[in-house]
RNA sequence: GGGCGCUUAGCUCAGUUGGUUCAGAGCACUUGGUUUACACCCAAGGGGUCGGGGGUUCGAAUCCCUCAGCGCCCA
């Protein structure tokens, strides 16, 4: 059988996978063995892979693979998110191409296109983590707007009002005005920006004085209803109590004092507009001010403004200040930097806006559900990395009231029915509502269902328990196997959104915690610190990139930089070490394959193979117990450096060029299973990792009779002693490095000599340094230069046959030198009567070996001079 | 402004309770190689006074203080 010198992924990858989904590899069911439970982070129905997606996933699928191996049930759950606002935009973009616009449509209209875009683009994304090769349980693929994960959004809204932590309100909300709807704390990042200081003058109503505010939003100035001063500010104590004018409207506003103000900053006035700051909010609330909201939704201009009605707010700044300054009111404008709340969305500059919504009462819940945040800090949850831990303290106890409800259609409904005169009933449906108000002179139709839909995230935040049916009254079964689900890998960008919420709603609906282990991965960037992002085009294309270099190589390039809670800096030299890494196996695999077997033992068999079989036992035995260690402690980075190390080092570099027959012999068919039966441990270990080639390469080991390698065990090994010294590989290093250093080719036999109390661990060795390093051990018959070298401490002369040169002994002075100012630091140490007393015996001894040791490398590099 | 974290080789990172032979890895780099599985390879090699300063200790990359720089979260 002719096998390709290069591994070539196209085809192979596909082939398996099909192969595993007829196989129904990946689907669970209940039974008696432990359960390995992960959901997916559910990614958007609008979303297409992205490398965050992809390093997510790939953590994911070598955690459920091995924990497959290991023997557990283990279950991957799917699944997607509808992502009200950002499904919701690009619907309403897509009508309007096709010149239907929102406000002329109805609602089950409007529904009946998202559905239709869900399903023909929904899916996308879930296709792609095929191509990436996780192995979820595609079976029970779920969605949150599906009929029964909506149901478990409505039943849980309602036992939380009828819990009292829900309630509806009147209050400041940020509002998203290119989305037009309300939005949570959460959902606003504060963005630093260069922006404009404007100082204007307020007449006063009488007399000719007047006062100087500063602000950086002048538009506002239509919604001003005071003008506010600290108390205890001399340069304004005689104007409090008296009246001023907003300027272009001309409304008189009194002029108030508050501790609030910040005497330092501009001038210290402030105008005040409570319809548009938080702030400006809470002082109109403490001096009972009246609130004129000058906004429209969309942040134009509304009448109450008076002036540039139907402009954008950011025109509307342009005109008022060009106005002001037409009128002299306008004194000078100053840069400075402030912050900006933006839509994580549709990163619009959000608006503080006062309106009804309804709200989650978090302080109330949290001393109802005290464990929320101590099962993080004892770790009954554990974050890795845990300090995150802090960052998850730090939001909890200072928790503020969740904003649940969006002025969306694409979302789960308020369960929230209005009688005529106003209040509102939960219900799941009308006519329970109905029953509920009590009143028998209403009909259904009297009874008006709230128009807005409850945040994603309210949904999100049940996804571990939803996606087992959890809130199904019928059969807890699955719930009871798979909950608390095992391990929980996402981003740390969401620990707020999502991972603090999925551990209250655990709390709150299954009083247990959902998950045991929060892998926080990192944020992928490009190899110059950049976020990815599509505006500066750094991210590449996933699809293209498993094209370019076979998905195992990609997976392995991002887990090769993926240390936990660092962030990646991705680069495409990663994705090749990856392919070449492939290739690597790929060729031990061809070698392995190509050798002629022999019945017949030969000499180097007989003498030599069961000490370097022995040797290899004894290393893969040891990366075994430290692979198993960094994965109890998720460093799955050095897990796979591990690997990589033992593979490409241990296996192909030394054990295989130990193992394999000179030239053109078979190889002894003992020899030969002892071979195959390593690699197959190697391949197992990979597999997570890299699951296609391993896949391949371990069909090509043997017959599987249709078994599968994830299905095999993960590979235990019992501790072994190494049967071949570390001396005789640093020797074999060193004869190749005089050959490197003097020119001589591998083919020049060289000679050892020793001179070394114990030689045993060479002579019975000496076979596989002939192999390694063309050396014998005989003194060399002619006369040629010696090289006289140390390893370890043992002495050893070096020669290769017919080669004389001038020695340089400039390095061993060097050398000599060292070690003396090595000798003299322990001196010292030993000498010093407080560390005699102080240290631990075996430090001492240990200091004592050092010294011997020492003494003895320089005696001997003396004689050679 | 408040809180948390980071600073170790050119780059990305390890470095467990202070103490195994003057700090490790991967990548990058240098030199050599038509070796017979692999140039997507092999062999050998260079490279760090552990951010600065101070302290504790017989002993500090590791503990404490301080300064500087960077990052994240929350106002």
């Amino acid at each position: 059988m002719e096998i390709s010198a290069k591994y070539n992924p196209e085809g192979i990858e596909q082939r398996w996978y099909n192969e595993w989904m007829e196989q129904k590899l990946f689907s669970s069911i209940p039974d008696n063995r432990p359960s390995y439970t992960v959901v997916m982070p559910p990614p958007n129905v609008t979303g297409i892979l992205h490398m965050g997606h992809m390093l997510n996933n790939t953590i994911q699928d070598i955690l459920v693979r091995r924990s497959r191996m290991l023997g557990y049930n283990a279950c991957w759950v799917p699944g997607t998110d509808h992502a009200s606002i950002a499904t919701e935009n690009k619907v309403v973009q897509q009508l309007k191409e096709q010149g239907i616009s929102k406000d002329d449509i109805s609602r089950k209209e409007f529904l009946n296109h998202a559905f239709d875009w869900k399903n023909k683009y929904g899916n996308i994304i879930l296709d792609q983590l095929k191509k990436l090769g996780c192995s979820c349980d595609w079976e029970r693929t779920r969605f949150t707007m599906e009929p029964d994960l909506s149901d478990a959004v409505i039943d849980s809204f309602i036992d939380l009002h009828d819990k009292g932590f829900i309630y509806y309100g009147t209050r400041m909300i940020n509002w998203d005005p290119v989305g037009k709807t309300a939005l949570s704390d959460e959902e606003v990042n504060h963005e630093e920006q260069q922006a404009q200081l404007y100082y204007i003058n307020y007449p006063l109503s009488e007399g000719n004085e007047s006062i100087q505010i500063a602000t950086t939003r002048p538009e506002t100035i239509m919604g001003d209803t005071a003008i506010c001063v600290h108390p205890t500010d001399d340069r304004y104590k005689h104007l409090i109590g008296k009246s001023c004018l907003v300027p272009l409207v001309n409304r008189p506003i009194p002029i108030i004092a508050d501790d609030y103000i910040d005497i330092e900053f501009g001038t210290g006035a402030l105008k005040v507009t409570p319809a548009h700051d938080f702030n400006d909010y809470e002082i109109g609330k403490r001096h009972k001010l009246a609130s004129i909201d000058c906004f429209n939704d969309d942040g134009t201009l509304s009448e109450a403004a008076q002036i540039f009605i139907g402009e954008d707010r950011f025109k509307a700044r342009k005109l008022v200040v060009s106005e002001l300054d037409k009128l002299g009111s306008l004194i000078k404008t100053e840069q400075i930097v402030n912050k900006v709340g933006k839509s994580e969305r549709t990163k619009a500059v959000v608006e503080p806006r006062l309106s009804a919504q309804w709200f989650m009462d978090m302080k109330k819940f949290m001393d109802e559900h005290p464990e929320s945040l101590s099962d993080v800090m004892n770790d009954k949850i554990q974050f890795h990395p845990a300090k995150f831990k802090n960052t998850y303290r730090h939001w909890l106890e200072n928790i503020k009231d969740w904003c649940i409800s969006r002025q969306l259609w694409w979302g789960h409904r308020i369960p929230a029915w209005y009688t005529p005169e106003g209040t509102p009933i939960i219900a799941r449906t009308a006519e329970e509502a109905l029953q509920k108000s009590n009143n028998s002179e209403w009909t259904i139709s009297d009874l008006k269902q709230d128009e807005d839909v409850l945040d994603t995230w309210f949904s999100s935040w049940l996804w571990p328990i939803s996606v087992f049916d959890g809130f199904k009254s019928e059969g807890q079964k699955e719930l009871d196997y798979y909950y608390p689900t095992s391990d929980l890998v996402t981003a740390p960008d969401i620990i707020f959104f999502w991972v603090a919420r999925m551990v209250m709603a655990g709390h709150a609906f299954k009083k247990q915690i959902p998950f045991n282990n929060v892998y926080f991965t990192g944020i992928v960037r490009d190899k110059d610190r950049r976020k990815m992002s599509k505006s500066l085009g750094n991210s590449p294309d996933p699809i293209h990139l498993m094209e370019k270099f076979g998905t195992d190589g990609v997976r392995m390039g991002l887990m090769l930089s993926a240390p936990a809670g660092n962030d990646i800096l991705f680069d495409e030299a990663l994705c090749e070490q990856g392919r070449n890494f492939c290739n690597k196996l790929w060729n031990s695999f061809r070698l392995i394959k190509g050798l002629e077997i022999s019945e017949v033992q030969d000499v180097f068999s007989k003498n030599h193979s069961s000490q370097v079989h022995q040797w290899m036992y004894h290393k893969l035995s040891k990366t075994i117990d430290r692979i198993n260690a960094h994965f109890d402690e998720f460093r799955i980075s050095d897990a796979l450096m591990e690997l990589y190390k033992l593979t490409r080092d241990d296996f192909s570099g030394w054990y295989l060029e130990m193992i394999k027959p000179t030239y053109g012999q078979p190889i002894y068919t003992k020899d030969l299973d002892q071979v195959i039966q390593m690699f197959d441990q190697i391949l197992k270990l990979l597999h997570p990792f890299m699951p296609f080639i391993t896949e391949e390469l371990w069909h090509g080991l043997g017959n599987r009779n249709g078994e599968y390698i994830n299905q095999q065990s993960w590979p235990t090994q019992k501790p072994i002693d190494a049967a071949i010294d570390q001396n005789v590989f640093n020797l074999v290093s060193e004869i190749r490095a005089k050959r490197n250093e003097n020119g001589i080719s591998p083919k020049v036999p060289a000679f050892i000599s020793l001179n070394v109390n114990d030689n045993s661990i060479y002579e019975t060795t000496e076979g596989i340094i002939l192999k390694l390093a063309n050396a014998s051990i005989s003194e060399n018959q002619k006369e040629c230069t010696l090289f006289k070298t140390l390893v370890g401490t043992d002495e050893v002369i070096i020669s290769f046959e017919d080669f004389v040169k001038e020695i340089d002994t400039e390095s061993n002075q060097k050398e000599i030198k060292r070690l003396q100012g090595f000798l003299f630091g322990i001196e010292k140490k030993l000498s010093n009567e407080k560390f005699m007393a102080n240290a631990k015996p075996e430090i001492i001894a240990n200091e004592q070996k050092k010294k011997e040791d020492t003494l003895r490398k320089i005696e001997r590099l003396q004689n050679q001079s």
